[in-house]
DNA sequence: CCATCTTTGTGCACGCGTTCACAAAGACAT
DNA sequence: ATGTCTTTGTGAACGCGTGCACAAAGATGG
């Protein structure tokens, strides 16, 4: 910034909102598809309409970023394509490691998605020695051992794990103790780390269980019989009263993909 | 416009916030494993320190769903482990099904989490024909041709796209109009579906960008890589276009797992 | 050069979610 | 039975995010 911006107007700090921060790879997306097609420019209806939002929130997360748009017109698409790119930190080149390469790590090796914007899958980790040396997506798989070296090597600074909860806190203990600093965690299993470590979670059934709850709210509706006690057996038609409501799974265990 | 549905905001009971929903299955797991060791009660304070939230928090979601703990004494694991699955809706079977057979659905197609949750995976679905009758994770793959048929005999309500994005839009409307009224979306794009249908997304790529728009933070802005002012064509040369498989990655194609 | 029309950028109000702090409730020991 | 101690349940304040509505900015046409 020593160069001087001239459309950056330093009033706005480094103050963007986190709710703002994971929308944009959401507009990121719609503008390079935009791109693509040629589009010169587009205005904050039309994109908004492409990202699934509401034009005035996008309008206002772009303020976040500067003025890049042309009252009248619109926003020039590849120059917003570039603004957001940067300001996401895709303009540079990111090695990430996967550690676990079960099921869900060896599909994450094989996204395309990752290397299109910059993310390079610079390592495959996985504690089964039977595997070491086996390429997956076309790139071979390390022992775990050698997980240390392979961070220092390589630079990485983002890693993602795919590995059985049970072993998930202490394969982060070992990727932080390395070095990294941002790990995207597909384990279901709170992980602990230190100040300055970020950590953002995927979990697929967790997702599942919200759609259920609101699928089960959709189905007993009618059923505004009188309110008043909870009972607490009511579970609705069960379908099949076998689904035993004891099965203690567990987060823990097989469950997991990797 | 189309209302539709009762909505029944005035209801105080039934009136659990989305947020606090959505915390609902971290907490139910947390549990889970109490559950395994056989932990009679928690306190609110050992169970959001397991669920990694705050525990004023944790209290005022479980209030939300009814006074269930003992003053003094905290919350029996078995019974609150009963009453949130019940309101997840856990305690009933859920067919589920996924379209879309590559590498992240065939994972998906294996991943215990789903089963040991009440998700019982009714059919896998894909439209390469060669994949037709090909078993995955023990289920054999069914074609696209009987997604109707095979949604209404199982009366499955929730689906999974694990799609390409190009065709993900057109297998929502397909699954919509057979009849699920839950869709949980790997494909990146923006699905448009009528009211009542539930749609959540869960996009790889981009919990990647968000990381690294906090890790490009940390190391702070001394990179002295382009400046605002640029072209538009060079922006995102850098490691964009390796893609190979179609121009600029897009969101469209091939990026996809499926 | 001026009028008009389009679209951005944003001040403002509202509602949701989070957090604090504490009174009420109940267990437990005496 | 009573007092003490622990922990819940919640009222209230606060902050963030969202959406409205509009003035300012600039393009466009005469």
């Amino acid at each position: 910034m020593a160069t001087g911006r001239t459309h950056r107007p330093a009033t706005r700090s480094r103050g963007i909102p986190e709710a703002t921060v994971a929308r944009l790879p959401l507009y990121l997306r719609a503008l390079t598809a935009l791109s693509e097609r040629s589009v010169p420019t587009v205005s904050s209806e039309e994109l908004a309409a492409a990202a699934g939002v509401n034009s005035a929130k996008l309008r206002k997360d772009f303020s976040y970023l500067g003025s890049y748009g042309t009252r009248g017109v619109g926003y020039d698409v590849e120059y917003l394509v570039y603004q957001i790119s940067r300001e996401l930190g895709l303009t540079q080149d990111w090695p990430v490691v996967i550690v676990g390469i079960g099921n869900l790590g060896a599909a994450l090796a094989g996204y395309g998605g990752f290397a299109s914007r910059g993310f390079r899958v610079a390592a495959l980790i996985d504690a089964d020695p039977a595997m070491a040396g086996k390429p997956v997506a076309g790139i071979p798989v390390q022992h775990t051992d050698d997980l240390e070296k392979i961070i220092k090597d390589n630079g990485v600074s983002i890693g993602v794990i795919a590995t059985p909860a049970g072993v998930a806190q202490q394969v982060c203990d070992r990727l932080v103790a390395a070095g990294v600093t941002s790990i995207l965690n597909f384990a279901p299993t709170v992980l602990s780390v230190p100040d300055g470590v970020d950590v953002r979670k995927v979990d697929l059934s967790i997702e599942l269980q919200i759609l259920a709850f609101h699928e089960q709210r959709k189905a007993g509706e009618e059923t505004a019989a009188g309110d008043g006690a909870l009972p607490a057996a009511t579970a609705r038609g069960v379908a099949a009263g076998d689904s035993a409501d004891q099965g203690p799974d567990g987060d823990v265990p097989a469950v997991m993909p990797a």
